[in-house]
DNA sequence: ATATGTGAATTGATTCACAGCG
DNA sequence: CGCTGTGAATCAATTCACATAT
């Protein structure tokens, strides 16, 4: 059924998914578009055209069951299976990663770091066992690894990229402020700060904006 | 000149705006509308369409002059002048902000930490004298601020976001994992790894992609 | 009566082809 | 002759209006 889905609609239901488990938490059983959108801060017509690329999983007249929404969405995104994640580049920020409390939450289970300093190498921080950046294959013989947190510097992203590319992870969740390159079997997303920072200078410095909204 | 500019084009720009400053610190002088779009992974129509937005800042046959463009990018991204940032929230994630190194690169300066906790209150995190979030008006009277860090916990998010507003915060990079809601006057750009962390489970649990590419 | 689901219309962004200039 | 700059065309996404189901 998924053909030519906007991405922005995969993004759109993340926070769909975030307004519905805040519902759940306070009780709320049953919810509608209108809601969902006031909400996520879209029109109703659009939380309804992205449901309507996955399915149909509202009655008319009624609106949603927030649980049953909230599963399929779950499903949707593949949030129902346990995704295992190794943390490339245990400095500050892969540190703090490691401590990060819910991301568990939907089965995102951190088995290893790695590193390419020797001193960390072989101990562990947090309760994660640093492995050497060389020694990825082997890693990924021990364990299946789904997902790589690329927490390096800016200078080493491409590179350790190369090593998991090579080393068959499939997926790259990109914290370096730069761009990596990836053959198409593997799938990047970034989360670049200093380039959020960067737009909101550029939507500060020039007027001619009416929004007030939100950008992932 | 700016109207109707596609807010992927400025995401754009700040990526050429990289690729331009590791360009001069080659030693390279002059560049080309396709080797721009070769580092940052797009076409050449589009590096010429997204500058194009804005004027014109090559010479026909011969290409780009790198420190001319690179200052011509600098100056539409708003990244001449300085821009006062606040801290709201000196958690983990605060504390690693207020160490990040290359803040001031672009005259981005971090002028105070903002908290609840009374026992961070007055002391200095880094070098970050610490407010309390009910003294914001305080601060804004003693300092302009442009933009504020938002490192609170979700729960925390609406609340401070709140009070920023009602202070008179014109911007907030926000990086808790909640939308938040602000008047139309006030700008806010979000950095939610686990939005993309959700975003990539989607296109690795999904086929049909093709990319291998880069979101933010 | 009410709120979903969806084809059609509109708006927006990207791609293209080539005119324009060095 | 080469590479930029840009109107025109294509493609994609959002908005709308209303038919449809309960």
């Amino acid at each position: 059924m998924p053909k030519g889905i906007p991405s922005a609609a995969v993004s759109r239901l993340v926070i769909y998914l975030r307004v519905l488990t805040d519902l759940e938490a306070d009780g709320v059983g049953r919810t509608s578009s209108d809601h969902l959108a006031a909400e996520a801060n879209v029109s109703a017509f659009q939380v309804r055209k992205d449901l309507a690329y996955f399915g149909s999983f509202g009655t008319r007249g009624s609106g949603y069951v927030v649980a049953t929404l909230k599963r399929e969405l779950r499903r949707i995104l593949g949030l129902t299976r346990q995704w295992n994640v190794i943390i490339v580049g245990m400095g500050r920020l892969g540190q703090a990663l490691a401590a990060y409390p819910q991301l568990d939450q939907y089965d995102f289970e951190l088995v290893a770091g790695v590193d390419v300093d020797r001193a960390k190498v072989g101990t562990r921080i947090g309760d994660l066992l640093v492995y050497h950046l060389d020694d990825l294959h082997q890693l990924l013989a021990e364990q299946r690894v789904d997902i790589a947190f690329l927490a390096v510097p800016v200078g080493a992203a491409q590179a350790a990229t190369d090593a998991l590319v090579d080393a068959g992870v499939p997926g790259i969740l990109n914290f370096a402020p730069t761009v990596v390159s990836v053959p198409p079997a593997v799938t990047v997303e970034s989360v670049d700060f200093l380039a959020g920072l960067k737009r909101l200078a550029y939507f500060l410095h020039t007027p001619a904006h009416d929004d007030g909204a939100v950008t992932s």
